[in-house]
Formats: C-alpha cells, sequence, structure tokens
DNA sequence: GCGACAG
DNA sequence: ATCTTGTCGC
C-alpha cells in the first residue's frame, strides 16, 4: 500500500464533498446506521447496516457483509480499510436509507475525508459521521450536563460538535458527512437519541454485528412473525 | 525529535 | 477494533 498515493486521493477526493444540506425531504422517512468490526485476529472485515423507520426508529432491516482484510488500521487511512465491507453490506440492502450515521469521522479529519464523508460520497448520499473520539481539532472542556455542546476547531474552520448525549459519558463527535450540514448533523442525531450515549441507527448496526441479545430477540420476534403471520 | 492518533 | 471477569456505581 502506498501511504502517499492514498493522502493524494484524500486530498483530491475532499473537495468533492458537500457540506450543506443537499436532501429533498423535510424529514427522512428511513434512516440507517453502519458500523465495522473484525474477525479472526483482523484478516475478516464485518460491516453491518441497520435500516430504520423515522421518527419511529423502529429497525425495519439489516444486512451484514464480510469481506478480507485488505489494510492495516492507520489513523487517518481509516475508510480504505473499511470501504469494501461497508459497499458490500449496502449493496445488499433492499431499500436506499434517505440518511446514514457513520460510525467514524466525516470532515473531521486531518485531510477533511473520514470514512463517513469517503462512504457517503461512494454511495452518493446524505451522511453524517459519529465517532467517539477525536482524531484531529480542539475543542474547549465540556460541562458535565447531558447536552453540553462545544465546537471542534481546526485551523479556524470548525469540523464537527462535541456533544455530551448522556451525563456521565463521554462526549461524541458530530459531523459533516457529505451532503449534510453540521447544523442539520446535530440535529438529526438528537432526534435518533433514546436515553443511549449512541444514537439508535448506530446501536442497531452494532447490536446486529455484535449478534448483541437485543438483536437476537428482534430477530426471533421476526421468525415468529414468518411462521405465524397475522392474518 | 516528540507526542497524538477515528476503528 | 479485539481479547475478556469481575466489579463499581446509578
Amino acid at each position: 500500500m502506498d501511504i502517499a498515493a492514498l493522502r493524494a486521493e484524500q486530498l483530491a477526493t475532499a473537495g468533492k464533498i458537500i457540506r450543506h444540506d443537499d436532501f429533498a425531504f423535510t424529514q427522512p422517512a428511513l434512516i440507517a446506521g453502519a458500523d465495522v468490526g473484525f474477525e479472526q485476529g483482523g484478516e475478516v472485515t464485518r460491516a453491518a447496516i441497520a435500516l430504520l423507520r423515522f421518527p419511529s426508529l423502529e429497525l425495519l432491516e439489516y444486512q451484514v457483509a464480510r469481506v478480507a482484510t485488505t489494510m492495516p488500521y492507520i489513523p487517518g487511512f481509516l475508510s480504505f480499510r473499511e470501504y469494501p465491507a461497508l459497499l458490500a453490506a449496502w449493496d445488499k440492502l433492499g431499500r436506499r436509507p434517505d440518511l446514514l450515521l457513520v460510525d467514524g469521522h466525516g470532515i473531521s479529519h486531518p485531510r477533511r475525508l473520514g470514512v463517513a464523508s469517503h462512504f457517503g460520497l461512494l454511495v452518493d448520499i446524505p451522511t453524517i459521521g459519529v465517532a467517539k473520539r477525536r482524531l484531529c481539532g480542539q475543542f474547549a472542556s465540556l460541562a458535565e450536563e447531558e447536552g453540553a455542546l462545544a465546537p471542534l476547531m481546526d485551523k479556524g474552520e470548525q469540523l464537527a460538535w462535541v456533544w455530551r448525549s448522556k451525563p456521565r459519558c463521554n462526549p461524541l463527535f458530530i459531523s459533516t458527512g457529505h451532503r449534510v450540514g453540521l447544523k442539520s448533523a446535530l440535529h438529526w442525531v438528537q432526534l435518533c437519541m433514546r436515553g443511549y450515549r449512541l444514537p439508535e441507527p448506530t446501536r442497531w448496526a452494532d447490536a446486529v454485528a455484535s449478534n448483541r441479545t437485543a438483536f437476537q430477540r428482534w430477530q426471533q420476534g421476526r421468525d415468529e412473525a414468518d411462521f405465524f403471520p397475522p392474518q
């Protein structure tokens, strides 16, 4: 792998990211979350995308894809490691969401092309980056209260919001992925909260990817509906 | 040179 | 991210 070439590719691609609202909906009807994990010591990359109805946030569909890992994790180059699996899961999805929440940063990236932005551009859909940790930029210390907010600044521009979504939890870093402005990014994420640190689309994608009990129960309920379809 | 560093 | 048990706190 040629890191210098990837860096050049990022710089060229970042210029194509649309940082303002560029969508038809007043409110999304379908919203999705994407999460990536690894198996077998990193040999296999597993991506999960969960599709939810908005604003009820009920899980409608999910897809999981497993592909051979092609790149190691290098800070600043996460998208090259994760997007092949994300694309595979995306292609399996029966319906297209109006908006997609991606785990990781959007434009709050050294070259303004985090995985949320890169993937959003690849599939040409509005995306928002929801990261759990800072990659670059600075922000003022955040108040302890739930809802505390601060801008993430880098080189004189705001790249994201640092937002405490839940008390006694580390804040989230919410940024423009593609075709969504910063203000809207925070707005939609806030409408996806249901009392946990992470927004529901992200939580469901994580639950699916990790086969958590919440997902198992949902799947069991769906199976029963198949055996005993409502008259 | 040194520290920082999404998932 | 992943490997993993108990444990502290609300």
